[in-house]
DNA sequence: ACGCTTAGCGACCCATGATTGAATAACTTG
DNA sequence: CAAGTTATTCAATCATGGGTCGCTAAGCGT
């Protein structure tokens, strides 16, 4: 995180600008769908009018691009900041699947799949596969490492196993409400730990 | 499935031309999204005019419902079948999920869980909410009796291993792709016993 | 063959929502 | 302060797509 000192510059002033313009169509998006958000409701939630947006965005199609970019990017930092703990690899695998759970329950983050859909009909399927890939040899690398380090079980089959993990992680984006009764940091704990209880070695 | 013998009479005639448009409005609603489908593109595969459809539907959006009710019916019809054959509560319940993920897997039943977010929109909320409890319980009572049968482990906590099978499960729908190289029903079988492993009872 | 009903077609109507451009307010710089 | 630059607004423009209406033609009973 990049913290700022003294008055921003113009510069600076933009970008911050042009940010929450994004942080808010993706809370909107993941809420309402793509389709079902008119750029005038953006525009409303911040104050100005819709066309003021196109200052910042060259259309609504390269705000759906940005705010994928944007979550996905957080989605990847948070990985992979949590896959270089120290630890079994078991446990490292727990604090990814951790920081993803909490990464994907922020309301601005909330059904980021949901949007999948139309970055690939509009943007670059090759960028959405990408990304999904990068999540899914993280799993199963680390699945591989704790097979080795013994904090697996020996006999998984990675490329299933990772499916199945991401798969109920996933799951929790789809489900989980931010304003219900549990809170996110216990729910991605026991999610985490559920997930992975069947692949622990037990001796 | 109810056999027709004999020439169909007008009304069995109509019906049919209506439930055809029901499953090619539900296979585009799934591949492009309910927002992307116009109904002219439905009139088209079906070598009609848009105008045509209203004798069918009375809005878009009724088109929308039909597509819903008729998917979770057969997605709660096939697991209920599963749920009633015989075995052990954990046999049983990896038939359900075996069905489940076959049913998900049919071209017009993918992406089933992308168009509850239209149907919650504009629809009634309450029936999305009665069938998707409906699956879950499906779930957790056949984890509860597989505790008692010994099929499953005897420290399940069923409300959350439920969350974590369904996600499993429900993944598959959302990255199979039927032109893919993998045949359904042995990715069934597959993601079955995996999601299911880490809770058999092993003496 | 004659009216009646129904399916389907083509041409419309109309609201929505993305995008643009001219006009204006605000701010910077010399 | 004046000229120039930037941020916003207001008022079009334009395409899309849901829904409607009147018409034709085929099917059917009498």
């Amino acid at each position: 995180m990049k913290e700022l000192t003294g008055f921003p510059t113009k510069e600076q002033l933009r970008d911050m600008k042009r940010r929450e313009i994004v942080r808010c169509a993706a809370k909107r998006f993941g809420q309402d769908g793509f389709e079902n958000v008119p750029l005038e409701a953006i525009a409303t939630d911040l104050g100005v009018t819709k066309a003021a947006l196109y200052n910042y965005v060259s259309s609504k199609n390269d705000l759906l691009l940005q705010c994928y970019e944007v979550g996905m990017d957080r989605l990847v930092a948070a990985v992979e900041a949590a896959k270089d703990t120290s630890g079994t690899a078991a446990q490292r695998l727990s604090a990814v699947l951790e920081a993803y759970i909490m990464t994907m329950t922020q309301s601005d983050m909330q059904y980021l799949w949901s949007y999948t859909r139309p970055m690939v009909m509009y943007g670059d399927k090759r960028v959405v596969q990408a990304i999904r890939d990068k999540l899914d040899y993280a799993v199963r690398d680390l699945l591989i490492e704790g097979m080795k380090d013994q904090s697996f079980r020996p006999d998984i089959d990675p490329k299933l196993a990772s499916l199945v993990i991401l798969g109920a992680v996933n799951w929790v984006g789809i489900w989980y409400r931010p304003d219900g009764p549990k809170r996110a940091d216990e729910l991605a704990q026991k999610i985490a730990r559920e997930a992975l209880y069947g692949y622990l070695f037990k001796p």
